[in-house]
RNA sequence: GGGUCGUUAGCUCAAUAGGCAGAGCACCGGCCUUUUAAGCCGGGGGUCGCAGGUUCGAUCCCUGCACGACCCA
């Protein structure tokens, strides 16, 4: 691939020199009693007592009859202390060691002058021969590029990414264990889709060969869950990948984990209280406050999540109330507050354009609700007023973490909705919701009232854990 | 798509009014049996992102491209 380093000549010459020795650089397994964290956090019990850790040597301190390496494993490292009078001729092999190698080894525990938990190795075995130069050990690994890319080397060389790596698989966890324990039942719908639908997006189109079929990869699992609902799952949710095929900036990944539930008989108002006591449980469990820091900014849970509609929102930054207004009205006014409406044929994509430049971003907990009809053909009418539907979109932190609606469940009207649909993708509308005859069929057996969410798991993951990109919560973030 | 900044050793970073390219870590050799960013002595390692141009001479100036970061659309 690239031309060979002299630092990748030495430790091939190291690596013969083991094989030299007898010594396969490469064995298949190795028995460890303790990981390094263990061994610190239960010093008392376990001092004078003998203990085997495996890890990669992060760092050598040679002394010529005697080392000292660190060695680093899933809980952190640990100090261990290699002696020649105690090794005998084994200590040969220290030479041929270097930074990054894996090592096993046995030994007793026990504390240095300076008080550093430290095993005392009677036995050692090479269990991997590293035959590149690592990161550096104090600056890390920093170039981001370089971290995106190989990310391997970012978790080896910063803690804190392997931290936030642990931490995401804890928070996901937390949050199946929230829906387990309020009887949802996780299920797997179809990534790759004959028609895609639940959003307005752009799709990846892939093929099928020996059906000779084009297929999109989802951009939401919400047409298959409502089947389900249909099906008398009453409370269903999925965590899985969705694909959108937009740009990448510091909020958005073509491919992203999503989270979407769906429960029968409940409504939106519903989905509102089960996001506030989600993130009740979540703040509690991960934050251990009512408050957090997000970015150097102070966001407060206290007084719970703050309710605002949709128009109202829109009027209270640009004092114009949309509501009355007709296509052509909203049209003007969008181009007098320098929104661009090129490709928007409808009003409801005009005051969302508005509403995206004017009303966000928004920080502290909020509810946007009661949307346009005409940008949610999967929502339900609003109970009391005419063209708005049951539809909120949870907002924090200056980013849109989700949708969810009182779900539309009238056959006849969903097919009205995709046809309308329809008519503005003639018009030229990129994006639009296409029509699904198997979804309506579906339907028409029968759906009961239904309250449905989505979660963008990867953007409540960057605000748990503090993090300004979502490349740096997905580890292996799409790159030119 | 536009603007700004960046790309130099494996890593983290210097430097040059355009004239043999430098440090720390890492690596190699030597000394060193409780060090911890071990220490001391010595050494090797570079297509200065890529392609053109200007110049006696370009890592440095100019143009284009690639990739990245941030901001704007």
């Amino acid at each position: 691939m690239e031309e060979e380093l002299d630092q990748v000549e030495f430790r091939k010459k190291n690596l013969k020199g083991l094989k030299e020795k007898g010594i396969s650089p490469y064995p298949y397994r190795f028995e460890r009693s303790h990981l390094s964290g263990e061994l610190k956090e239960d010093f008392e019990q376990l001092e004078g007592k003998k203990v085997s850790v495996a890890g990669r040597i992060r760092a050598v301190r040679s002394h010529g009859k005697s080392t000292f390496m660190d060695i680093q494993d899933s809980s952190g490292t640990i100090q261990v202390y290699l002696k020649s009078d105690t090794l005998k001729e084994d200590y040969e092999i220290v030479s041929l060691l270097n930074i990054g190698d894996f090592l096993g080894v046995k030994g007793e525990v026990m504390k240095t002058r300076m008080g550093e938990v430290t095993i005392w190795v009677k036995d050692l075995t090479v269990l991997s021969k590293s035959l590149h130069p690592l990161p550096e050990k104090w600056h890390g690994l920093s170039d981001r590029e370089e971290r995106y890319r190989k990310r391997y080397l970012d978790l080896i060389a910063n803690e804190e990414s392997f931290r936030v790596f642990k931490k995401r698989s804890e928070i996901i966890r937390a949050i199946r264990n929230f829906l387990d324990e309020r009887g949802f039942i996780e299920v797997d719908t179809p990534i790759l889709q004959p028609e895609y639908g639940g959003g307005f997006a752009k799709p990846f189109v892939t093929r099928q060969e020996s059906i000779k079929k084009d297929l999109y990869l989802r951009i939401a699992d919400e047409l298959y869950l409502k089947r389900l609902i249909i099906g008398g799952m009453e409370k269903v949710y999925e965590i899985g990948r969705d694909f959108r095929n937009e740009g990448l900036d510091r909020l958005h990944n073509p491919e992203f984990t999503m989270l979407e539930l769906y429960q029968a008989y409940a409504d939106y108002k519903d989905m509102m209280e089960l996001v506030e006591s989600l993130f009740d449980y979540l703040l509690d469990r991960f934050i251990g406050s009512k408050t957090i820091q997000y970015q150097g900014m102070t966001i407060s849970f206290e007084e719970g999540w703050r309710h605002i509609s949709f128009y109202e929102a829109l009027s209270d930054k640009t004092g114009i109330d949309f509501k009355p207004l007709s296509f052509e009205e909203a049209q003007s006014y969008a181009l007098k507050l320098d929104v661009n409406v090129e490709g928007l044929y409808t009003k409801g994509k005009i005051l969302d354009a508005i509403f995206s430049k004017k009303v966000e971003p928004i920080y502290a907990p909020t509810f946007v609700k009661d949307y346009p009809r005409d940008i949610s053909p999967l929502a339900k009418d609003k109970r009391d007023e005419k063209g708005i539907v049951e539809r909120f979109e949870p907002f924090l932190c200056g980013m849109e973490i989700g949708n969810a609606y009182s779900e539309l469940n009238d056959p006849v009207e969903q097919r009205r909705r995709f046809e309308y649909q329809a008519e503005l993708r003639k018009k030229g509308d990129q994006e639009t919701e296409s029509l699904d005859e198997d979804f309506l069929s579906a339907m028409s057996y029968g759906m009961p009232p239904t309250g449905g969410l989505g979660l963008g798991i990867d953007r409540i993951i960057m605000i748990l854990l503090d993090q300004p990109s979502i490349r740096d919560v997905i580890l292996f973030p799409l790159l030119r």
